[in-house]
DNA sequence: CCGCTAATTCAACGTTTGTAGAATTAGGCC
DNA sequence: GGCCTAATTCTACAAACGTTGAATTAGCGG
């Protein structure tokens, strides 16, 4: 018999969540060796220690606030719904809409960011990748699908971080739609397999 | 007067080398952050201490070890200097041979490592790829040029990022050929795209 | 051999970090 | 009100870090 409702209630809801919230903000903006804990808390006001009994280390916190917020599967389906031409195009307004979101920015920047850094979190993102977003994508391409998917992958991540972290000129500063008009056609010719020039 | 050759010759070779090749090794592999003087100086054999004497703090020996071993200009030069067909595959395999060269890649790596999590690492490489690399190749394109060039920079980047640092499967195993006869058409719809405007 | 200079080492300081454990507060059920 | 539980805070530790300044060693010219 598990008297669960007895006591005070667990998991309260407001500070967990600002907790999470104070995380994704730095661990986007800091990475996550220079992320603190003690800063963490500051900005959630709460104490220190209050951080490690919800998520036990730095590493489960980094895990809780990192978690990916989208669903690639159901990601994949609706870029390829309406079929494979117009996919790239797409395919590079979707992504690009993560980032702008700013409720997603720093997360989705936390994550590149501690791909990079942090070997664990390098397996964590490699695995995702290659069991659920290329999985998803390989279904609707041919021979080297799984290849090319990740080539046109590499390109939308190269694409976030020249923009998004080294908000390089003049690609930080172009507007979104002129961005997808010219990577929409690169991404294109990965999934239909032909030599690709600029818009016609 | 200065009587500089007075007394121990300055800038012994070999430590200094020595010093500067295990930083390479250990920032490419770990990271600005998770690198430690300590551990570099281990690794050459020298005191910890000396590493300072030398480049003065953590900055300064990275930026040290971290300085670009390649010319831009001289790197566009020779992509371009058959014309612009088929400059999308021979730039994807100069870039690609880069992160192969055994000498390089804890350089390289280490370059785009910090880039990420140091803010004064990205802000130079920020100018060095918008003065440098970006302007040797926009003399030999025309209006939007600069944009596209970075848009293909940024391809490789993402490229070089999954395939060396995420070793994502199936990219990391991908015989390198293989690889740059499908990113080089990628590439190459950036460059014919453009108003054609010869070199200046 | 002596003195200058720079390479090199030794030992230590002060700070910051993640983390642990005890202590306290507060909410819900009997 | 009393008890149970979990949220929350307080205090502190132990390790690792970058950095410093003094001390020592070694090469070279006079």
């Amino acid at each position: 018999m598990q008297h669960k409702t007895l006591g005070r209630r667990p998991g309260s809801p407001a500070t967990r969540e600002a907790i999470l919230g104070a995380a994704r903000k730095a661990f986007g903006a800091a990475g996550f060796e220079r992320a603190t804990i003690r800063e963490i808390a500051q900005r959630a006001k709460v104490d220190p220690a209050l951080v490690l009994h919800y998520f036990g280390s730095k590493d489960g916190l980094f895990s809780a606030a990192m978690a990916l917020p989208i669903d690639p599967q159901q990601f994949a389906a609706r870029i390829l719904a309406d079929g494979i031409e117009g996919a790239g195009v797409r395919l590079a307004h979707a992504f690009l809409a993560l980032w702008e979101e700013p409720r997603l920015a720093g997360q989705v920047r936390g994550i590149l960011r501690a791909a990079v850094s942090h070997e664990s979190a390098a397996a964590s993102l490699r695995a995702f990748i290659e069991g659920q977003v290329v999985g998803s994508v390989a279904g609707y391409l041919g021979e080297d699908a799984r290849l090319r998917a990740e080539l046109a992958g590499s390109h939308l991540v190269g694409l976030a971080f020249a923009r998004y972290i080294l908000r390089a000129e003049p690609l930080a500063s172009a507007p979104l739609d002129e961005i997808v008009a010219l990577v929409g056609p690169a991404l294109q010719g990965y999934f239909s397999g032909a030599a690709q020039g600029g818009p016609q």
